[in-house]
DNA sequence: TTTAATAGTGAGTACTCACTCATTTTTAGG
DNA sequence: CCTAAAAATGAGTGAGTACTCACTATTAAA
């Protein structure tokens, strides 16, 4: 796991590509770079005009002959970095992980998959908590945000559900519900540790705090007769 | 259930008994009575001084001389509100259910919960908002949220799953394992009806997503042999 | 070479905001 | 009733913001 480029390289090198295509003019490359670094480490709402304009090396009045307004520069820029660099980013290790199915349980996929998926929060919790703020804010990215990345994660998990439901590993549920509560138990896992009560969560390990989580998950809390 | 009164009203009926307590003067009272009004309507960054002081019937100077910046007000808001008003209106409806105890089983008990929790999102979907943005916005709010809402509902969890386990009700378990996963599965319920696939979750209704939320809670989603 | 279109400029516009301060009003003590 | 301290005022300030526009420079076709 944890193979391939970290979001930061991806981004930076998404950043250099945009010269070979299209017909962007100079300075409409450059104000797209500027962009997507000043939005990608402030955020939108801390990144003025002035200084977009400033990081392209051009004129701020520059920036208004290419985009009608700076919300438009956040559109023009999100939706091509999320789908060609953030949902790959986000999914690689997902598929890698799914795709492993043959040789593990589902108990151990959950396992891998919390764990990887919390070394992912950990490693990017800037690029995170600015991306789920710019989609709080704005309705436009947070579509774009669950027709991409979480309509692809539900596609994947329906698949594995299935497969696993038929194969008799699962017990026969409503499969949205075994999404949400696979998915419910990540970001449980991912809020507690990051935000609600970190003391508490760090008293044990992040693989025992995921083992204990995938045990409830695939056995519940109830005791049997 | 929804007994008492909305949060609507014991907000109103703090501000006016902000009258009663202290040594605050006329002005400062008032102040405070639009501000609290202001933030909980339309959050605090869409709030101007300018427009606190017309609300209050007050000079813009004189919320200066009573507090130093405007983020001063805000945290001398909603530290109080937090603990007189929001916190007694969120946890009202779970202890009285928590109490409720010995005639209803486990699963009745997180039946009922999730319920009340949905319904009590459904109808302040607007404060919850704002007061979700002030929490990502200032730390300060963040903190003084997890202290008092949060640790206390932590507090009667911990004692409720103590009580059924002894009892044989659940599982063995580590108990903030277990916690996280009662609390997970209700922001994963909130999250799916009100964020992220209303469409798919409105498909049934909240009784039968509830219901399966915690069936699965409680009995997992691995098929036993 | 002239012309016409496009690209780029940066000072300027019109605005909002939190915060200040010289002035006026209110209050209280002698 | 006078006066001095305290409280309140609101026009003013300066730093910010996104965005405009009259103008210049560049390019390409006629």
């Amino acid at each position: 796991m944890d193979s391939g480029k970290s979001f930061e390289e991806s981004l930076l090198q998404f950043v250099e590509e945009l010269k070979d295509e299209s017909e962007m003019t100079e300075k409409q490359r450059s104000i797209m770079q500027a962009s997507i670094k000043l939005f990608a480490t402030k955020g939108f709402h801390a990144s003025s005009t002035a200084e977009i304009a400033k990081e392209a090396g051009v004129a701020e009045g520059t920036i208004f002959r290419h985009y009608k307004s700076k919300k438009d520069i956040l559109l023009a820029v999100v939706a091509p970095v999320l789908v060609k660099i953030a949902t790959p980013f986000i999914l690689r290790d997902v598929r890698e992980i799914f795709n492993r199915q043959k040789e593990l349980s589902f108990g151990e996929i959950l396992q891998e998959l919390y764990q990887n998926r919390l070394s992912l929060v950990a490693a990017n919790e800037k690029h995170v908590r600015i991306l789920l703020q710019e989609a709080f804010f704005h309705d436009e990215i947070r579509e774009t945000l669950l027709s991409t990345v979480f309509q692809e994660i539900k596609r994947l998990a329906a698949q594995l559900i299935k497969d696993r439901t038929e194969a008799g590993e699962l017990r026969p549920l409503p499969s949205d519900a075994v999404f949400r509560a696979i998915l419910s138990s990540l970001i449980g896992l991912v809020l507690f540790k990051h935000v609600t009560d970190p003391d508490e969560f760090a008293k044990r390990t992040d693989e025992e705090q995921v083992a204990a989580t995938v045990d409830i998950l695939l056995y519940g809390i109830a005791n049997r007769p």
